[in-house]
Formats: structure tokens, sequence, C-alpha cells
DNA sequence: CTGTATCCCGTCCGATACTG
DNA sequence: CAGTATCGGACGGGATACAG
């Protein structure tokens, strides 16, 4: 067990993985996803705007670069710096959750208490 | 490196964590601050309405149990499900993670490039 | 292709007062 | 002590059109 009695001490992690689709956006970077158009796609809901919001705050807070790759047709790619890729632990832990823990919470707030197989 | 390459996956425990003081909560009850009182005295920013709003849905996800001891003083505890147990190794990765990388990062979206010293 | 500018809307959250 | 009821406000986020 470690020191972690004071909140403060996780409120800058709690301010980095803040917003909707952040998470997601992390996720995408971990699998390689790094061009604008890329992420977009893969986060199909998400919009233009909303994107390069959490882009921005992701690079202001150190956890992702942006490079412009001049050209006709504009190309910038997003990476993960060495403290982005740090997170990856986190990820991996909300991964095995899910494995073990995820599929029989999809939406039972009711009564049943047996576990599901379908997972994906 | 695993497959988790299906952003789906990782939905649930998006749903779970959402919500501004959801991580904060979290966190107390690993420390083991059960009653509501001493939740909202931690937490001490949060009305009480946030917290129950938090604390039923985390109870809906089975996350945490409600117990209510009754008597005069209306007593109340809540704690965490094996399930939601479960979710520790993601806090210890995000204390380690702010250990390592936490401290720098504080307010420094400017140019200042020196590690800071005072971690509490 | 990679964004920015605007406007609007919904949701989450806070404050306060009140109840069992 | 442990909430509930109600209302209002702020902020994040969506849609769309436009720009470099």
């Amino acid at each position: 067990m470690m020191d972690r009695s004071c909140p403060g001490t996780v409120e800058p992690i709690l301010e980095i993985l803040d917003g909707k689709w952040t998470l997601l956006l992390l996720f995408e970077l971990f699998n390689g996803n790094r061009r604008f158009g890329e992420l977009r796609r893969k986060l199909h809901l998400i919009s233009p705007k909303t994107l390069t919001d959490r882009l921005r705050l992701l690079e202001e807070k150190g956890i992702v670069t942006r490079t412009l790759y001049p050209g006709v047709p504009l190309h910038v790619e997003y990476d993960l710096t060495e403290c982005g890729k740090g997170l990856q632990p986190i990820f991996e832990a909300m991964w095995t959750w899910t494995q073990e823990h995820g599929a029989y919470l999809r939406k039972e707030t009711n009564e049943m208490g047996q576990e599901a197989e379908t997972v994906m």
C-alpha cells in the first residue's frame, strides 16, 4: 500500500484525463493513429473543434507533440511524448479491468446477477 | 502488447470513471473513508446532491455498495464491491505516473523545463 | 488535409433549503 | 446524520461553414 491519502497528489492526472473524448483519443494514439484525419475517423462522432481542443490541451500538458509536415496536402502528426507513453500502464490496467469485470455490467442495473458471455 | 484496437472495448470503464468527482471519490473509498459525511468532508467542495448522484451511479454500476445501519443518528457506509476493488491497479498506475511525471507539469505550460521537487 | 469561427444546446454541477 | 427537491448557471461539446 502507498500513501495516497492526499487527494491533491492525483489531481494533475485528473486534469489530463478529463474530457469526454480524452481517454479514447489516447487509446487511439497508443494504437498508432496519429494523423488528424485518422483520429477523426476513428472517433467518428467527434467534431473537429472538439478534437482540436483536446489535442491542444494534451499538447499543453506535455502529453503529445504536434508535427507539421509542410506540403501541398497538409500533413500533421501527433505523437505521444515520453511522458504520454508513461500513461500506458494506466490504460493497460483499464483494459485488464474491462476484460475481467466489464462484460457483466454492460446494462445490468436491474436485478440480473448473472455474468454475461458476450464481450465484443 | 494487447489487442485494444476497438474503442468500444473500453467504453464501459469510461462511463464509470466519468464525472468531475468520480476519481477523487474512488480514491477516498480506497483510503477507507466510507461514510457519507466523511466523503463529503474530504471532497470539501462537493455538494450533497452531487455526492449522492455519483454514489448512486457507482452503485448502479456495481462498483460500490450502500449499507444502512438503522439508529438514532443515521449511519450509512459505502464500500467497494469486488468489482470496485478491482479498479485499484488503475489507481496505482495513476499514482505511479503522478510520482514520475506529475511534478513538473503542475503549471509549466510556458517554457520552464526544470523538474520540481515539491510533490506534496 | 487540417484546422478555425460561430452559435447553440444539453448536461453536469453548485447552492440552498428542507425532510426522515 | 444522510440525504432530497428545486432551480439556476457554467462549461464542454456538437453542427456547420469557412480558411490556409
